[in-house]
RNA sequence: CGGGGCAUAGCGCAGUCUGGUAGCGCACCUGCUUUGGGAGCAGGGGGUCGCAGGUUCGAAUCCUGCUGCCCCGACCA
């Protein structure tokens, strides 16, 4: 992609609307605009990092066995007033209302619809375990929208829905988008800590919170050092195994926020186990056993040959949310420092001498190579000085830059830069090449 | 939803107290010079001063009402 061709529009100020570091950035860095309170436009290089984020939650929950489907955003009222939501959920829902004068509303979760899917075609335990996921907008109409995307009020989220035939099934069901979500935000490069969330009237220890340590964090936490040595489980663990040993794994140490903290236990930790941050919530797992099974009669026929209620669970991913929150714990002074997965582009190609014929022929070639290789670069054929080159690629934070003068490319040499480390290396072509695909193929 | 603040060019701001017909920096356009960390000089374009009323010979400025946005708190993916 030729940066002339691009649309990047950057900001060299800050905005003065946005108060934590991901926002002010992904205004500067092109990335996001606002058209309302909370309501945000996505510009392209924006919606590059949200599609990445989206590509690999859609992986990780496909590899645990749930099974992707898409509900529409705008609902009907009737659902809502079935589970006896409609008139609990208050202010936060947008109402709206059609030509033929019907109580709609836009969705703010949607256990109601995939309950009513469920219970229109489900009839057996041997159709279960099922769990069905989608990716979809979603509106709350939050009273103070603030931090950007970090806290809008149209967001992208990922949610997820269990169906069991009994609690243990629907254990087994919890503990497979436990590691499915371990896995995803290990592959967003993400240090996700799951912390024992409240499970309201329901009980029980099914509900936790996946929080990433940020110094800009909404809530305190409290946790076990341990947690950060824990391995990531394997990209081919069964998950029609037993999982509860890793779950066991990751939730035996101590973690929690601080409406859940429990001083004492935390103090009986070792000294230097200890560790109180701030974290930001990126995911919620949550089983809720027969609440909306029961008053929207979602049952199936047991091996006894009796029908119940299904047992049901719901697990969200806040995507949109994801993108501020990577910033949040991947930045510096400079600008933001993508991590390899779910960066914009793999490369900044920069053309340090837009005009002249060695240079460009050596850029021009560098970037046929690098996309044949599978790469995506973004190629800087702007007729700007080096430091402004330099300083919108250090905002923008792709992982690697490489930098082409008319000195080195008459000597075939580029120099590379990793955005993360600031180290850089002048290389040959070929040597260029092969670092940045290996770079790409971690 | 309580408390506070802001609204003037694409962005960041001054001008408002003390009324006289709008300005600075960045960005943008033209030209020359410059060229490895957000260049310099010269010239140029762009604003019904958030909206609606009112006061006045005259309103960005004073008065009234409205709208939008931001911050703190309570609430939340």
């Amino acid at each position: 992609m030729l940066l002339s061709r691009y649309f990047l529009p950057i900001l060299k100020e800050n905005p003065k609307e946005a108060e934590i570091v991901s926002h002010r950035l992904m205004l500067r860095a092109g990335m996001l605009r606002q058209e309302a309170a909370g309501i945000y436009a996505w510009l392209p290089l924006g919606v590059r990092v949200l599609k990445k984020i989206e590509a690999i939650v859609r992986e990780e929950q496909d590899r645990s066995g749930a099974i992707e489907c898409l509900m529409p955003t705008i609902q009907s009222a009737d659902l809502w007033r079935e589970s006896g939501r409609y008139d609990d959920y208050g202010k936060e829902m947008l109402r709206i209302r059609d030509r033929h004068e019907r109580d709609m509303l836009y969705g703010p979760t949607n256990e109601e619809m995939i309950t009513e899917i469920f219970r229109s075609y489900v009839r057996s335990y041997r159709d279960l375990p099922l769990n069905l996921y989608h990716i979809q907008w979603k509106f709350r109409d939050e009273v103070r929208p603030r931090f950007g995307v970090m806290r809008g009020r149209e967001f992208l989220m990922k949610d997820a829905y269990s169906f069991d035939v009994d609690a243990e099934g629907a254990r087994a069901a919890y503990n497979r988008m436990f590691v499915a979500y371990l896995r995803t935000f290990d592959r967003l490069g993400l240090k996700a800590i799951p912390m024992r969330a409240d499970t309201g009237p329901i009980g029980g220890d099914l509900s936790h919170e996946f929080i990433i340590l940020a110094e800009t964090g909404e809530s305190a936490v409290f946790c076990d050092r341990s947690l950060l040595e824990l391995p990531i489980p394997a990209a081919d663990t069964d998950f029609r195994s037993d999982l509860s040993p890793i779950v066991s794994a990751w939730t035996e140490p101590y973690a929690a926020t601080d409406e859940m903290h429990d001083e004492a236990a935390f103090s009986a930790l070792p000294e230097e186990r200890r560790m109180s941050a701030r974290g930001i919530e990126i995911g919620h797992i949550f089983y809720f056993g027969t609440k909306y099974s029961d008053p929207m009669r979602a049952r199936v026929t047991g091996p006894d040959g009796q029908e119940r209620p299904v047992h049901m669970g719901s697990y969200g991913i806040g995507v949109s949310r994801l993108v501020a929150a990577i910033i949040e714990a991947s930045h510096d002074d400079a600008g933001i420092i993508w991590p390899d997965s779910v960066a914009p582009f793999d490369v900044g190609l920069v053309n340090l001498k837009p005009g002249d014929a060695v240079t460009d022929e050596v850029v021009d070639g560098l970037a046929s190579r690098l996309e044949g290789a599978g790469l995506e670069v973004l190629q800087d054929d702007l007729d700007q000085r080096a430091g402004a080159k330099f300083a919108t690629m250090d905002l923008i934070g792709l992982p690697w830059q490489v930098i082409v003068g008319p000195k080195g490319a008459a000597k075939g040499e580029v120099e590379i830069k990793r955005r993360a480390t600031g180290e850089r290396q002048a290389l040959g072509l070929d040597a260029a090449l092969a670092r940045l695909v290996q770079g790409r193929a971690r």
